[in-house]
DNA sequence: ACAAATTTTGCGACGGTGTGCAAAAGGTGA
DNA sequence: TCACCTTTTGCACACCGTCGCAAAATTTGT
């Protein structure tokens, strides 16, 4: 069991919800766009989650809910959540964008197996204090980074093994 | 000019084309692939070049030395140049994939300019001390990590402010 | 409550990555 | 050199992410 994940936000109660909703209200109000049903469902489905969600995940779950919504409003809304910073994309290096909760949530990075997916967050203050010094050198504005490690989980180096033996 | 790329890697030797060769060609024989014209003049073009390049951009280029070689060619032998250690694939999180010489090199990571896409490499020890010390922690055997920086580099935010201007 | 103005939505299309498959080419042994 | 076996090649196609556009929905002002 040494998979487990480490996560700081252990579940998603009704205050959240509404904190979140406030959140984004203000800040389709501050620069000027319109409040949906759309994305109201789409924000309540996606704070009932707590893995990496990838976009495609994440439509199948909002159209149990409306199936009328496409893809290309969930793909739009995940990118507007990120903006007001209640979600981050996340990407491991597969191909697949993917989007986790944000808000209230410390600066974590993640390592992930390369043979089942899974992923474990850690954190690294000295990577935050990385991008300042590194920006600061070379006169760059910094905004972001990603800092992702790869590798194979115990499980899976055991499993190997005893599929060779 | 605070643009200039910080690289170690001067300029192309006819020795050093020879020694890729040979890491290509041991490379072959020890995993019992074969040797054909196609990888060669990808390689050769490859080493002719010193920028980040997408498989498209080295595509072009190996057209122009034999307009037989198709996309999924290049694509393919980038992968394998990536395998024995002649190339790295470098994700600048603009969903194009691009590589970059790898052989000889320092590791190094990147920091890279939203605005009009260039790069500047540094060098990062603590990064690579910290892939180990949080793949021990978590008993991952790691293989590689990615650390990018994103900003606005220094002339894109002058053109910016002389836009609003 | 209504109409005008603006934004959103979702379809369709496109570029880039990734893979199955049949034809072509390389390697091997005689 | 030739025939056999294996790998490679490049086309075709699927998938994901991204964007333009016309129709639908929301907001605002009256």
């Amino acid at each position: 069991m040494l998979q487990k994940r480490i996560d700081d936000q252990p579940s998603i109660s009704p205050e959240m919800v509404r904190e979140a909703q406030q959140i984004l209200h203000q800040h389709l109000k501050r620069v000027g766009l319109k409040h949906t049903a759309q994305r109201d469902t789409i924000l309540r489905t996606f704070l009932e989650t707590r893995e990496h969600l990838s976009i495609n995940e994440l439509h199948r779950l909002v159209q149990k809910k409306d199936a009328r919504i496409g893809f290309t409003t969930v793909y739009r809304t995940l990118k507007l959540f990120a903006e007001c910073g209640l979600a981050s994309e996340v990407a491991f290096h597969d191909g697949i964008a993917r989007y986790e909760h944000q808000y209230n949530r410390r600066s974590h990075h993640h390592m992930v197996c390369t043979g089942c997916g899974s992923s474990v967050e850690f954190f690294s203050p000295e990577v935050d204090g990385l991008e300042q010094a590194i920006g600061k050198k070379y006169r760059y504005a910094t905004t972001r980074h990603t800092f992702q490690i790869y590798g194979v989980c115990e499980d899976c180096r055991k499993k190997e093994s005893a599929r060779l033996a």
